[in-house]
DNA sequence: ATTTTTCCGGAACATTCGTTCCGAAATGGG
DNA sequence: CCCATTTCGGAACGAATGTTCCGGAAAAAT
């Protein structure tokens, strides 16, 4: 057996998915990637294959990454509390100094040139989640009783998940907290 | 003088625009650019300086030209009609499969590396824009008695603006009519 | 200690990027 | 008609792009 490799993968991964959340798909060259993640071009290629790899391995990382966020969806125990949670903490690390503004998979949906790339299977499927994870705390909110029952929850999981984008896009322009907590109040309301 | 230019700048600048509203900014290359708008590299730098001043001239050539749009909202005499059909124009051309998929601002705002670009300033004015237009009708139909006075139209505007934000944002990943028509009709019922 | 396997730094690759430049063609005023 | 002026095609530029390759160093196994 040779050596092992002297860095951990999940490491160098995570800064290089910085990188990509910062700047773009485009916009993060090679040696961006290289000198955040502290690596030569030899291993990088060796154990990544290429950018395009990288990239997709990356957002699945943000992606196990942020699933923090969503696992308070699926273990709230009131759906109104719960999404309340969900949505303090979301603009707090989308407002804070430290990670990029937005929201990777965003970007990554914006920034898609033919929806045709496998990328977008990707998106799709952590939209699609997303809104899954709103749809059922909000099914057992009528369980409940905690939401009346003849509420749509189909369309409020939509207008849920809809508010997520929104304050993605707005906390990469603005980043007005007030703001976005009236929206999230608002929407609120009408569950 | 010289000789007249053999293009109509407009019409090339145009042209640019479509380039760079499917590709995003830093995809879009010279080659791709050139061969869109049918010039040669030597015209396309006489006319618009480098390739970021043609960035910035092609969204206000965007802005202008979606400017229509926005007029429905100025000039609708009444609120609820106004916004509704704002909408739905807003999700036609966010499908129809002649122009790229959602809005070419959205895209800028979202691959934003740093919010100090002068692009930023653009961004914002742009959504402001948007977002005052959904005021001002606000207003006036509370004033006619279309809408409950009592109403926050401030946040009201702030609300609908977003909905535009997650069409385009939805639109570039699922573009699935009926829900978007969903959810301008659920938040149409806040009015 | 020697062999074997793996890793990694850095040089080198072809290609593409954005940009500049020059000469020829075309236009309009004198 | 000729000259001044501007446009335009295409060659050429250096820099940066993503990727490959090789040789030596390092670590494990025998």
């Amino acid at each position: 057996m040779g050596r092992h490799k002297e860095f951990d993968k999940e490491a160098v991964l995570h800064k290089a998915m910085l990188v990509f959340w910062k700047k773009g798909y485009e916009a993060a060259s090679i040696p961006d990637l290289l000198e955040a993640m502290d690596l030569s071009r030899s291993s990088l290629y060796e154990t990544f294959g290429d950018k395009q790899s990288l990239y997709i391995e990356a957002i699945n990382w943000y992606k196990k990454w942020k699933q923090a966020k969503r696992d308070i969806l699926v273990n709230a125990t009131s759906a109104k509390s719960g999404i309340r949670q969900y949505f303090e903490i979301h603009i707090d690390s989308a407002l804070d100094g430290e990670s990029p503004k937005g929201c990777l998979i965003t970007n990554a949906a914006v920034g898609m040139d033919s929806p045709d790339e496998p990328l977008n299977a990707l998106i799709r499927e952590r939209f699609d989640e997303l809104e899954q994870s709103f749809y059922e705390l909000l099914r057992k909110g009528q369980e409940t009783g905690e939401i009346m029952p003849e509420k749509d929850i189909n369309t409020l999981s939509y207008l849920l998940s809809n508010l997520n984008h929104s304050i993605n896009i707005v906390a990469k322009v603005q980043g007005d907290r007030s703001k976005m907590q009236q929206m999230v109040d608002m929407v609120m309301e009408m569950l």
